[in-house]
DNA sequence: GTTTGCCTTGACGTCGGCGTCAAGGACTAC
DNA sequence: GTAGTCCTTGACGCCGACGTCAAGGCAAAC
């Protein structure tokens, strides 16, 4: 199989096939031609490297699971160093999801705060003084 | 008040400040040797755009709240441009948190699965065989 | 034989938000 | 005057994971 073949069979490109090379990540056997050479356990290795990079792992977090499927184990994380990329993401997601909740809380309160400001104002000047209540962004009055 | 004062009590760098300068976001006036001058609401616009940064807002998203306080409002957010912004962030940080946590249930599944894989090998081998426990990958024996 | 389609390497571009350096001007302190 | 500290503009570097060209080779179909 060539590279083009195994791109297309991974849904993914053969720059990114070449670049995964260069990495060392997924060498290629070549051809009398020069052509790179690909195999069905290339594949498998490539899916599995497809698959962390859809978690959101680096490129270089999914070298522990290729070694291990490289090193004839039946899956990538059949190996510690495997489950170690797998706990030290746990962690990371869990600080992450944390400090995004945190932030959305924030951005939730400002936006509930800066809107009541903005009722109360309209209210205001609706009431005692007279309405005079435009705004000259975004616009839309109010 | 010139460009390193305003970024020391901004937190920031001077090369932030002209790179914002560079942005359209935060223009300067000159003094008569050519040096930035910026005064206290060139400071107050600062920390609003440093705030949302903090946030995870993008720069340009920033860019709202800066050209309301411009304006004359009292507060960045006083403009409906800004809370757009806050409830577009809101909605892509709903949407991201779901996809981590998601992502995040995944590897837990992962590794849990991974685990009992181990164990299960390990218990299989202690008893009928004979014992074959190792792993020449990552350094350690299970 | 020539067109078409795949392949090769090499190298520059992308995106955001700056960091970092270089060469030189402005101003203050001594 | 000169040392030191600030300021100026300009320009390249960084990071990750590729995208996108360019120039050319190999092979099969017409």
């Amino acid at each position: 199989m060539r590279i083009g073949e195994l791109a297309e069979r991974a849904g993914t490109t053969t720059r990114t096939l070449r670049y995964y090379e260069s990495r060392g990540l997924l060498p290629a056997r070549r051809g009398e031609n020069g052509y790179r050479t690909y195999d069905e356990h290339d594949l498998r290795l490539l899916r599995q490297i497809r698959t962390l990079q859809d978690f959101g792992f680096d490129l270089e977090e999914t070298r522990p699971f290729v070694e291990c499927l490289r090193a004839g184990h039946p899956e990538g994380d059949s190996c510690p160093a495997s489950l170690a990329v797998y706990r030290r993401k746990l962690g990371e997601l869990d600080t992450l999801i944390e400090e995004l909740r945190s932030v959305r809380a924030q951005v939730a309160g400002q936006l509930l705060r800066a809107e009541q400001a903005r009722d109360e104002l309209a209210a205001e000047s609706r009431v005692p003084g007279g309405p005079e209540p435009e705004c000259e962004l975004g616009g839309q009055t109010w």
